[in-house]
DNA sequence: ACAAAAGGAGACAGAGTTGTCTACTCTAAA
DNA sequence: TTTAGAGTAGACAACTCTGTCTCCTTTTGT
C-alpha cells in the first residue's frame, strides 16, 4: 500500500516547510503521521532521502500551480501580471495547494544545507532552474533580460514577504514592473 | 581582556556564515578560536547569545560597508547604480569586509530559525528594516515606491546569486532598472 | 485458510549537542 | 612575592537525533 509512503511525504513536507528541516526530527514525522519508524525506514533509507522526496513533492506541486497560473499568456505583460498576481495570492494564503506561506521551501532548505555539493542543495538549485524554464516557456515574446528580471523580482518578493513581513511585495513588484512593459 | 570576546564573535561569525548556524557546534567555535569552552560561557550565557552577537557584528559591518557604498548620491539613479555596483562587487568576492559571498547571513539565519517570535528571527527582521532605512536616508528624491523596488530587487539579486549560482544578478537588476529612472 | 509480507510500538545503540564543573596554569597588580 | 582573576583543558551529565532491531498484530495474496 503505497499511500503510507505518500502520507509520510505529505506529513514531512508540512512539518519541514512550516518549521525547517533541521528543526523536525524523524520522531516528529512518525508521531504526526501515525506511522511506525520501521515503516518509514522501509520506504526511505535515511532522513536525507525523505527530505529529497519532500523537495520533489513540493517541486511538482509548485510547478503544477505555477503552470495553472501562467496559462494562456498572449503577451509578456500578461505573463508578468499573472505571475505576480499568483504570488500575491500565495503570500496572502490564498493558494490552497501551496499551504500556509512560509517563504520558499527551496530557499529555506538551501540555506539550511549550505554545502553546494550536497544532494539537497542541488535539488533546490534544480527547482529554481526548472521554474525559470517554465516561465520562459510561457513567454510569448522571448526576452532573456526580462526573464532574468522576472526571476530576480520573484525571489525578492518571496524574501521580502517572508523575512521582512511584507506580504504586498508581489503587488509592489508588479506596479514597478508594468511601466517597463508595453507589449 | 575583551579581545577574547571579539575573537569568539569573529570566529563564530565566519563559521556560522560559511556553514550555517545549526551546522556549527560550540566545540567547533572553540577549536577554531583556540579559546576554552569555559571562557566562551563566561562571555555568553548560551549559544543563542553568541549567535545574536554574531548577527550584531555582521549587521554593523554590513551597515558600514553599505554606507560607504552609498555615499554622495545626487540622484536616485546614482543611488541605484551605487547600490547594485556594490552588490556586484560583493557577489564577486570583491567586498573585503563582507567575506566570501555565501548569500545574506540574515536571510539564511532567518530560514534556520523560522519561528518569528524567536530573538534570532527578530534580529534578522530588524537588520532588513535598518538596511531599508539606510537606503531611504541616501535617497535624494524621496520615493517610497522606488525604495520598495530597490529592496525587493536587492533581496532577489542576493538569492539568485547564491541559490541559483547567478553572480551577475546585481548587474542584471541594474540594467533592468535603469530605464525606469530618468532623474 | 494460511503463509508471507507489511505495519505498529517502542526499546536501544551510537553519535553528537549544549552547558557545567573541576583542576591546573598563567598573568598582573598590590 | 603572593594572591586573585582570568584562561586552559577536558571530563562529564543530560539531552536529542538517527537508524536498528525485536516482538507482536494486521493485512494480503493465493
Amino acid at each position: 500500500m503505497q499511500n503510507k509512503r505518500q502520507l509520510l511525504v505529505e506529513t514531512a513536507l508540512q512539518l519541514f516547510y512550516q518549521h525547517g528541516v533541521n528543526s523536525i526530527g524523524i520522531n516528529e514525522v512518525i508521531k504526526h503521521s501515525g506511522i511506525a519508524k520501521k515503516t518509514l525506514y522501509n520506504y526511505f533509507a535515511s532522513k536525507e532521502e525523505l527530505v529529497l522526496a519532500t523537495l520533489a513533492e513540493r517541486h511538482q506541486r509548485f510547478i503544477n500551480w505555477l503552470t495553472a497560473q501562467l496559462s494562456d499568456c498572449h503577451s509578456n505583460r500578461e505573463l508578468a501580471e499573472k505571475l505576480f498576481s499568483g504570488l500575491d495570492l500565495w503570500f496572502h494564503n490564498k493558494a490552497d495547494s501551496l499551504g500556509n506561506f512560509r517563504g520558499c521551501f527551496f530557499i529555506n532548505t538551501a540555506a539550511e544545507f549550505g554545502d553546494p555539493s550536497s544532494a539537497i542543495h542541488q535539488a533546490c538549485l534544480q527547482h529554481k532552474r526548472a521554474v525559470e524554464a517554465l516561465i520562459a516557456a510561457h513567454m510569448p515574446q522571448p526576452n532573456t533580460a526580462l526573464l532574468s528580471l522576472l526571476c530576480i523580482l520573484k525571489e525578492g518578493a518571496i524574501v521580502c514577504a517572508y523575512v521582512n513581513h511584507q506580504p504586498d511585495a508581489a503587488r509592489q513588484s508588479l506596479q514597478a514592473l508594468l511601466p517597463l512593459l508595453h507589449d
